[in-house]
DNA sequence: GGTACACAGTGTGCGTCATAAACAGTGTGT
DNA sequence: ACACACTGTTTATGACGCACACTGTGTACC
């Protein structure tokens, strides 16, 4: 493992170092490599969910035993950030000649909760580190590209990329929580809210709207889902066409 | 424990018992209770967080042995869904006279951002359900109420309250992680960004805006969390506005 | 070339955890 | 009076993350 010039902590200093590789040392060559260590821990995420990713379960897997992961990783917390990150190791959304900023963003929000979904013990892991991994930043970077030519001042358009983030996030989590949901939250609605109580609520209920089959898109996702990134992308351009631009 | 003619789920069942009282059974009184539990467990977890919430530490607090407590809880995954509840048992910000939707919006979110952030283990809960706890539905009752007027469909007011929520789960969970972190994102961006690979992120560094410290207003809430909130008012402003009422 | 050293991987064991199952005592129902 | 349902306790299990000591391997140094 490489030095650490920057004095960066030491989960990030190794997010950056899986992009370096090694000098030689002395000692036996290394039959495992961190590279190895998070593609089996997600195959086998992928496969069984994040209650099956035990440090013995990652190590069984590759064939090593369980202590060996630990000359790679100083902990399982660092290894489940190390995961966060190569996970999104995908092809990431970048402008296009003739997109607006609106269309941009909706695309690079939608591909992100694609990119989530189809990792759904993501959306389980219990810590959470700021996204300063190779791949979210590759991320940051593309969605703040989609804002170029808004003239919002920086720190704007860094809150916005925080913004449609957090709210691609949520959403992928709320669609497949809900994929296990023995319910709909709209039959719990119905049998719960008491008018006299929830008066507010009961009126929504009594609509029957509530009740609907949610429609879903190619996405996976559901209208209700659409029509908040919409308001969100509605509340930025308000604020754009505040400046007098575009 | 009351029967379940409405047949929930158990742990929604489980939720709603909470505020009926037992009827008396055969065997010794009960010297536990689950409110007793409850109040325990939170205490414990606001004191020393939720990586010290076990079974039997909360026992141990109450004077009982562990397995007590699966008497009145059928797992700990389901004491942790009855605590996020429990926690949520707060006065609820309710519409005020000459209170327009936009404001009363605001303050129902920033107040939601203010319970969460007084529990901070809440929002380290690896389990999500819905929002279908007594104290849960009593919080969507008083968002659909600010949104009374508004000439909103049912459907479209329900996706709001969840847009509001979850960005303001977002964003307690945002501001306190940041609170922890060794590092602020401004330097990891500065240190991290190399302009070759991330020409948009590292025009945004470049303004040097992002490294400046964050403006925390009275509900320990920074001016990106603010802006972020505006934006999503905004929103949902221009579509009350596009349904030519207000 | 020989020896010291750093390294990779293994084996062992610890404390902690959630929870199953059996047990003992208690109070009601018949 | 006895059966039964109930509360709380005891005992034990399997699983987990990870500390630490050990063994073998390959390089650095003299």
């Amino acid at each position: 493992m490489s030095e650490n010039p920057l004095e960066l902590p030491p989960t990030v200093a190794r997010l950056w170092a899986l992009a370096e590789p090694e000098s030689p040392r002395r000692g036996p060559r290394p039959a495992l490599s961190l590279e190895a260590i998070t593609a089996a821990a997600i195959e086998l995420a992928d496969e069984e969910g994040l209650g099956a990713l035990s440090m013995a379960r990652i190590a069984e897997r590759l064939g090593f035993t369980t202590m060996s992961l630990y000359r790679y990783v100083a902990s399982k917390d660092e290894l489940l950030a190390l995961l966060m990150d190569a996970a999104a190791d995908t092809d990431v959304p970048r402008p296009v000649a003739g997109e607006d900023w609106r269309d941009g963003m909706r695309r690079w929000a939608l591909h992100q909760m694609e990119v989530l979904m189809s990792h759904p013990w993501l959306l389980q892991i219990p810590i959470i580190g700021p996204p300063v991994g190779p791949n979210a930043l590759r991320w940051v970077d593309a969605g703040v590209a989609m804002l170029s030519g808004t003239g919002l001042e920086p720190w704007e358009k860094m809150s916005i990329i925080g913004l449609v983030s957090s709210y691609a996030l949520s959403e992928a989590r709320l669609t497949i929580d809900q994929g296990s949901e023995p319910m709909p939250f709209g039959r719990y609605l119905r049998l719960l809210v008491d008018p006299k109580k929830l008066p507010a609520l009961a009126e929504l209920v009594a609509s029957g709207q509530l009740d609907e089959p949610p429609d879903i898109d190619e996405y996976g996702l559901d209208a209700s889902t659409r029509f908040g990134l919409e308001r969100i992308l509605d509340g930025i351009q308000s604020l754009i066409e505040s400046r007098g631009i575009q």
